[in-house]
DNA sequence: TCATTTACATGCAATATGTACGTAACATAG
DNA sequence: CTATGTTACGTACATATTGCATGTAAATGA
């Protein structure tokens, strides 16, 4: 039998790997039983650590589902940048983000976390603050170019409504509804707004069962 | 000085007026704190109540929530019903009911419960069945006019799509985003899908601050 | 007026949270 | 290599909260 060697790490390697510990039990647990319903007790053992860590790593369980947010929304704005960063065609772009933020939507609890939780934890402002990033701007930079009559306030309304609407399919669809059914009525509306003729009959290559974790 | 008279009330006036005063409690507590902050002792205080008559007449504390939250879509559903029906024009009906429903946001913390706090105490299920009668018949009704060839699917989809947004528009407005401009974009929005051609500047009367009290 | 049901009050057991304090592991100066 | 400081973590505790079990008062109705 070999003895148990600690195994000397640093600080830093550490300190992350009890972070990503926690914040990995953390999610599986929060995905399953929501934020209220789990218990710290429950978190730390799972990711084999103590309540001591977590309190030392995070301020208060709140602390720990904004991290894990964080991370959550980061995953999304990194998909969506890695999928859109090369392309020039503004249109194009577009229907590219668009495609990667449902793609980026598919990691199962992603839309529990972001769209159900989140707003209750931590308050709207700072929830859509999360995903701010995500496309709006080149959703927000599309619609200038389109309305260039339109006020700010105007331009910011239809950003924001175009968000909620791409956040609520992306809702539907990881509850069970037709993914090409939302993702075509997302374009429609989408194509409408930027005043590009509406191509109704997109009936998508159905795409099999949703692939799984994508990052 | 008057003799203490207890005034014999019957069972119904006694259950009706404890849960009546519960519900306004908790109602004042919950868009305050928010659900999972409120304490229930502070609830049955502020109530002039026990925790005993809380938990005789709710299951639990989400219960209470629960109850509360039907309260307040019933009397949303009712003001557009009020505002609405006896409008024969589609048209104007859809435009009058979408007023309606702003309107009936207004009213201090409804916002709150309904699009912050339900979805995670209840779950989005739940707190879209909630609100699923919110002039979602009429907005189904003019899609399937307007766009005769599209599958129900598709119906299905861009009813739940323009949901989204009105809703994300009343929670602007209650974040003090400029109403006219979230209306006027949600206006257009609708005006788009179903076929009116848009009048885009629609700057509206600026009718002074928000009132409150509706129902 | 008596029996039964309904409405509420009180007390208790279990569990959760955040913090204070103690200990072990790492970093760094000499 | 050791001393000393700092960071990471463990343990114990005080407090608060929930839901239930059990007791009492008020209403119904026979």
């Amino acid at each position: 039998m070999t003895q148990e060697k600690p195994a000397r790490r640093s600080q830093a390697d550490r300190r992350a790997e009890t972070r990503a510990k926690l914040i990995d039990a953390a999610r599986e647990l929060f995905v399953e039983t929501g934020f209220a319903d789990t218990a710290t007790p429950d978190i730390v053992h799972k990711a084999g650590v103590t309540r001591g860590a977590l309190y030392h790593h995070f301020k208060d369980k709140t602390d720990l589902f904004r991290a894990l947010a964080e991370e959550e929304a980061k995953a999304i704005a990194d998909h969506i940048d890695r999928a859109t960063h090369d392309i020039a065609d503004p249109e194009l772009a577009m229907q590219t983000g668009s495609d990667a933020f449902f793609e980026a939507m598919l990691v199962p609890g992603r839309v529990r976390l972001l769209m159900e939780e989140a707003p209750a934890v931590l308050g709207h402002t700072s929830a859509v603050a999360l995903t701010r990033a995500n496309g709006s701007a080149e959703l927000r930079e599309g619609l200038t170019r389109a309305l260039p009559d339109a006020s700010q306030a105007r331009i910011d309304a239809l950003t924001n409504l175009l968000s909620a609407a791409f956040d609520r399919a992306a809702l539907e669809i990881a509850y069970g509804g037709d993914p090409s059914a939302y993702k075509a009525a997302m374009h429609q509306l989408v194509g409408q707004v930027l005043g590009i003729e509406a191509d109704l009959p997109v009936a998508e290559p159905a795409l099999g069962p949703a692939q799984h974790r994508l990052d």
